[in-house]
DNA sequence: TGTACATCAGTGAACGCGCGTTCACTGATGTAC
DNA sequence: TGTACATCAGTGAACGCGCGTTCACTGATGTAC
């Protein structure tokens, strides 16, 4: 088993101070002392703070998407791509909640710099449904009120995990969470304006 | 008709750059610039940046509370109480942007600073939903978990709605949001683990 | 095995800029007589 | 109606602190011969 490198030390402190208290929030201080370096030791690493945040989120933003896009291709039917998806994402959530408070804090700031939509988890829904929907396993809904549906249900109780109004970790809600899912893009056929 | 005060022109620039950039992307600079005065009378109103961000947010997240709850109460049902729930919501975020992109970007900061639970938008939600378990106009759910789904339906279609994923309004969706909401919690029913 | 040299991760002090906050002052408005 | 004074919103320059970034330096490790 390999020892961690000084450059994991680093990443993880800085995603467990970005995610207790913002990116703004913590100095280039604060996280050399939690890697056990210099500060100057960290610009071996990363070219600026800006970066850092940049690459730690994006990193974890690719790497998610490409995951559930993989997972949802390799299922059969909406309800197993769903169900497979909303399981990963709990899983990876109960695996490092940091990482995710991370990404939701810093989402607004963080967003905007990534050019590749493909890549976003988002679309691995989108696509799912836009899937169920021509093989009309799901009647003709909004697509993107239809990936909100299912993204806002699992990242809010992924929120209130976090604030506490929701105990211990989130994958055994997986099935019951699945289902909610399910039945809100169900819920919203028929129902889309005019384009 | 009264002429806008200096106060509320600060608020609503505060607001406006707050949400586009974030409460940390703005100094008091920029602020006092956007409402045309100097920095040092923003302290007329203000006695620091963070109280003013903290009254701004506190402000509107009680009143969206408040507002919430009085609508939920004069409603009988289960479905018509989520329907005009959501649908004030969809109104009041169209009417003001801005104000609800502040709240969202902001509240990972600032909720921990309010100490009155009851006065939050979920209170009102939960309410609804603790009433509908006990009326068994619902099966038994777990009612955090039922009040993230239905938040996060509305909020993350607020948020691709800001992003441009969803174009036009969100009051026309709400009927839509509404029935995705109530099958959502239904989808819910009988999932909930031991306490 | 030993020597000279190159490489490079890491140090720690210093710099400078941006930003929140302060404060002496101005000038307009209102009030007492 | 006029005068003296109080009040207070707003000004703008200055201050000082925190923070991101730089940089000359150290010391350990590896490599050539």
């Amino acid at each position: 088993m390999r020892t961690t490198g000084v450059k994991d030390k680093v990443d993880r402190a800085a995603i467990e101070l970005f995610a207790a208290r913002g990116v703004d929030g913590v100095s280039i201080a604060d996280i050399a002392l939690d890697a056990g370096i210099s500060q100057g030791a960290l610009y071996r690493y990363y070219r600026s703070k800006d970066e850092m945040a940049a690459r730690l989120f994006t990193d974890a933003y690719r790497r998610t998407g490409a995951e559930l896009a993989a997972i949802g291709a390799a299922q059969h039917g909406f309800a197993a791509r769903i169900g497979a998806m909303v399981a990963h994402f709990c899983a990876l959530y109960d695996a490092d909640p940091a990482l995710f408070r991370f990404m939701l804090i810093a989402q607004h700031d963080l967003l905007p710099g990534i050019d590749d939509a493909g890549a976003a988890p988002v679309a691995a829904i989108e696509t799912a449904i836009a899937d169920a929907v021509s093989n009309r396993e799901v009647g003709a809904v909004d697509i993107a009120l239809a990936a909100a549906a299912v993204m806002g249900i699992v990242l809010q109780s992924a929120l209130f995990q976090l604030y506490g109004r929701i105990a211990g970790p989130l994958s055994p809600r997986a099935p019951a969470l699945s289902r909610a899912a399910i039945a809100a893009v169900a819920a919203l056929e028929g129902g889309e304006p005019p384009a």
